[in-house]
DNA sequence: TTGTATGCGTTATCAT
DNA sequence: ATGATAACGCATACAA
């Protein structure tokens, strides 16, 4: 490939002597319009409607206006026009950290569609506090975003709705749009849409898969209030014992985290107690490998003696031995459809659900006690 | 928490009347410094050294500016701020694709370092072709990125070193830095600096690792022409071999590319064509994981009949059956180091190298021969 | 079709 | 300590 730079290093400033200073900010000491139009011989005005294409400029003029462009390296300012509300904005893509495949696929899939309307993806992590995201926002109204991206979980204590509702106000005086991705939306706030994905769905089919294979007396690893993924999918397990007519057994859903330390303690506390179970819908896959280590240790075999469901499909589940039967979530289309209500610039409510896919694998099978039978 | 937002939904336009257009872009109806400095009964100047925290400024003074500010929702205009060199801008994180713990966790440590000078992380995707680099590197020239970083693998046909000249000239036109990230730096392109890690020392640590447990005849999996990590690595298991007096048989290093399918393309027909090895240095882990698989389908036990090293250390590499033997590669740090090159504004050539290290797992054990003696 | 004048919202300089 | 003014680089309304 024959790059189409010119490398010019160095060609002497085309401005010489005209910086003659008088007040004001210095000069970026950058090849700006005036010096393009200087060097075609016409005037900026001109220049303006070549860059912005406008067909009301005689084709010998803007070929002249080229090439000074070309020979004097020029490269509009992105700011100027920003400033002007014409250039490319930036797309706040706020998430408490930037890990899992989760996070690279959402944002694979807003950049997908952010980019086509020149708009630049702009990550920020807020830590996962309330500060963070403060900041974080005010970062994006300083910078007259496009839009702000609310993306993961969120702590839905009772302040949440305010929150949001405030959140939203607080952007709109800047311009900047708000919108949710895979976090919980809220009808009480109605003028912020959302793009989600069927997360209580997900725990609801596995569930059923276990019921169906025999299991009744079936774990949920990964409880949690406050975080709305979690309450999310703890729902849909509750959902589906509901519907098959059993009682939520409180001593199988253990007080836990839906983080992994604390799972895989609750785990081995359950096996070392002797519990009862058959099967274990874990809330994630990070939490169905560590119970998976749990049940190794202790020569629990998956799935002759447990059942196991994992939440995600992270790369390498189907590599594990057992294969780990898991839910699909299809980050990537959230990410797109997300980067598309930007830029549809679509003012409508929407509360957009993707539905989610159980895969099965190994590490689901009937129940010991139907196969005993 | 209690929200510091103040939700100032309708509060009426402070600006009313005021607009009698004369000629230029329209306003873009949000409070500015004018207003500001109105409602407080001060000059814009005043507001502005308010906000630069000048102290030249009475206290009493002060305050009320601040008040005025809070009353009407002032938000500064970041865009008008970086125009004149004073705001945050953009850092511009070029990348192929965003896949892989590569990308997550180099990302990740850059944002930790750019933001706290104020700077943005702006992450576009190249889709792996000049073309896709070449808008990419445009859009940061216009936007007046503080750097771009090249992150990840490259392409290393002949031209590269006049593309990265030529790369530095067209971004320094713009007053934007260059800087390498896992990519290959250049003796030849000394003003570019680079922040690296000991890509061809991971593969040359899992060879003579291998080499330490008897193994002889070693595939290399993965080898690539033309891509710079396929490179580097094979060149590490290379340098083991030849350190340790032994020949690199060609047969053992099959033709295939740095991606998954051609790999167990070529695994596959090794083992179909019965080839004589005991060891597989895979160029990445989701090689070797493909590998395994091919191993399990033609009931060869690893480590037993073959031992297998894989790169990365990905997630879930230690929860495989057997847990993959890999090399542990920074990338965080990597992404803080090229993070703090920026801030630093440190215009001196570097060419940090950062250590890998090599996870042993269950992967890899005695050759067979050695345990059969 | 092209040029002139003016404004976007900010900061720096100079004068008071 | 504060205010008036110019300047950053661009785009647009209007005149020619």
């Amino acid at each position: 490939m024959k790059s189409t730079v010119e490398s010019r290093t160095s060609q002497g400033d085309p401005r010489s002597g005209a910086n003659a200073r008088t007040r004001g900010p210095a000069r970026a000491g950058m090849v700006n319009m005036k010096d393009v139009a200087q060097h075609a011989g016409v005037s900026s005005s001109t220049v303006s409607r070549v860059i912005a294409q406008n067909p009301a400029v005689q084709p010998e003029t803007r070929d002249r206006v080229l090439e000074a462009m070309r020979e004097l390296d020029y490269v509009v300012n992105g700011l100027a026009q920003s400033m002007l509300g014409r250039g490319s904005r930036a797309v706040g893509f706020l998430v408490s950290h930037m890990v899992g495949p989760t996070f690279a696929d959402v944002a694979q899939g807003v950049e997908e569609e952010v980019s086509k309307s020149g708009d630049l993806l702009t990550i920020i992590t807020t830590h996962g506090d309330p500060e963070g995201e403060m900041q974080a926002l005010q970062q994006m109204r300083e910078q007259r975003a496009r839009a702000v991206l609310l993306v993961g979980a969120s702590r839905t204590g009772s302040g949440y709705g305010e929150s949001l509702q405030s959140y939203q106000a607080f952007l709109s005086a800047a311009g900047t749009r708000l919108v949710l991705c895979g976090h919980p939306a809220l009808s009480s706030v109605p003028n912020v849409p959302s793009v989600h994905y069927d997360n209580a769905g997900g725990t609801r089919m596995a569930t059923e898969h276990l019921l169906a294979l025999g299991h009744r007396r079936i774990v949920y690893l990964g409880a949690q209030a406050d975080h709305s993924t979690a309450e999310d999918r703890l729902r849909g397990y509750r959902q589906a014992l509901e519907a098959a007519g059993l009682e939520v057994d409180p001593g199988l859903v253990p007080d836990s985290t839906f983080e992994l330390d604390t799972c895989q303690a609750a785990m081995e506390e359950l096996v070392s107690a002797g519990r009862d179970f058959t099967a274990v819908v874990a809330a994630r896959d990070e939490i169905a490998v560590r119970a998976l280590r749990v049940f190794r240790r202790h020569g629990i075999n998956v799935p002759q003696d447990v059942s196991l469901v994992g939440y995600d499909d992270m790369p390498f589940m189907a590599d594990l031995t057992p294969a780990l039967t898991t839910v699909r979530v299809p980050y990537r289309e959230l990410g797109r459809r997300a980067g598309r209500l930007i830029s549809n610039g679509d003012a409508a409510f929407t509360d957009d659900v993707l539905p989610v896919e159980l895969i099965v694998r190994e590490s689901t099978g009937p129940a010991p006690e139907v196969r005993a039978g």
